[in-house]
DNA sequence: CACTGTGAAGTACTTCACAGCT
DNA sequence: AGCTGTGAAGTACTTCACAGTG
């Protein structure tokens, strides 16, 4: 079940996705083949096999993958089998966007914390959620047992804080900084892009 | 400049990091070399020579890249030669987050309308942005020279409203509801999965 | 002579195709 | 008979390495 072989990232992108067809499918009962699964999704039949056999022998010949096993399996490989806390920290726009979206939690993250370095903002609540000074970070995140810091800072400010999130021992940055952080190895980073994508778009329409 | 080859879409991602740098540089005179971009972005020299090939030689041999001029070339290969107005569809808890977030207006971007089906959110405004009926959409999107819609309606809708963006000519879609949206190949469509960003560190965190 | 532009080599991911199980 | 699991083939992207050049 576990593995030696390398899993490609993309995989793992996709995990996300079978798992959310589920909830579309709605039916726990009952089994789904890779080509129903293929059907849902847009991806190659092949590919749902192969991102599913890297974790083990789900399904059955003949048969396809049990529905509710199958869920199990990869909201475990995800670790939604349990809840994760996340910390925003920076409540600018974005932040105090990313504070009000409940799409977050809706899966297994919760937002316990919030953080920023603006007297005017530390010790207000919003949706609930009490502001610290960012000076604080170190005992929240003991206390809220933080393992998400949730990223959108001003960029000049951000590796100076992505440096304080490290020494806060939170293990995890979900960064949406347009700005690349340097942290050690053992810190998790994920970069957000939000105006890349905007981007990406703008790029092919200029094509045509 | 314009060419044969076809062009990764890591590339034009890539882009968007390049452009960003230069922010950061600030200086608007001199050069860069493929090894200073390489470091401030992490991405490999030869990548980021391979990438702005793909446009044009834009370098000089034994110089390197002239900041001025590669701003403009990569401003004008991603389209942000000019403004683009978006619209924001669903003004629920992720969509108003959206509206608020100035970070897409900071580059060329503007969100110039707001839409939503709730009677009781129609015709309010938000940031100074009037939320319309989504059955007017067609003529907001006329009237508004609307290019891109921003999606953030709840997942059992988008498909439908992925339709009426369609109908209403709307050319590009940045889909922000975890679902697979069907549309015509001459619509484009880029999906930001943040529940997925977030699935990817716990996915990496869990398995330590 | 430092640095670009680019073929060629290397690596990673995807799809095919089919043997093998149920 | 139907569908998985997986080597092998195919495709896409990255990195190397160096000839070419200002």
């Amino acid at each position: 079940m576990t593995r030696k072989v390398k899993i490609p990232v993309s995989t793992v992108g996709r995990l996300s996705i079978y798992l959310r067809v589920f909830s579309q499918v709605a039916k726990t009962q009952g089994t789904i083949s890779s080509k129903g699964l293929a059907e849902w999704t847009g991806i190659n039949s092949a590919q749902v096999r192969k991102d599913l056999a890297y974790f083990g022998q789900f399904g059955r010949r003949g048969v396809g993958y049990s529905i509710q096993d199958l869920k199990a399996q990869i909201t475990s490989i995800l670790g939604l089998d349990r809840e994760w806390n996340a910390a925003i920290i920076g409540v600018g726009h974005l932040g105090t966007a990313l504070l009000m979206y409940r799409g977050f939690g809706s899966r297994r993250f919760k937002v316990t914390a919030a953080l920023d370095t603006d007297p005017d903002k530390i010790s207000w609540e919003l949706e609930g959620i009490r502001i610290h000074d960012l000076a604080d970070l170190a005992a929240v995140a003991r206390e809220k047992r933080i393992e998400i810091a949730i990223l959108s800072v001003p960029a000049e400010a951000a590796q100076e804080v992505a440096n304080q999130v490290v020494a806060a021992q939170i293990p995890a940055i979900l960064n949406f900084v347009p700005v690349r952080l340097v942290v050690p190895k053992h810190v998790l980073l994920r970069d957000v892009d939000l105006a890349g994508e905007l981007e990406a778009l703008t790029y092919a329409m200029r094509k045509r």
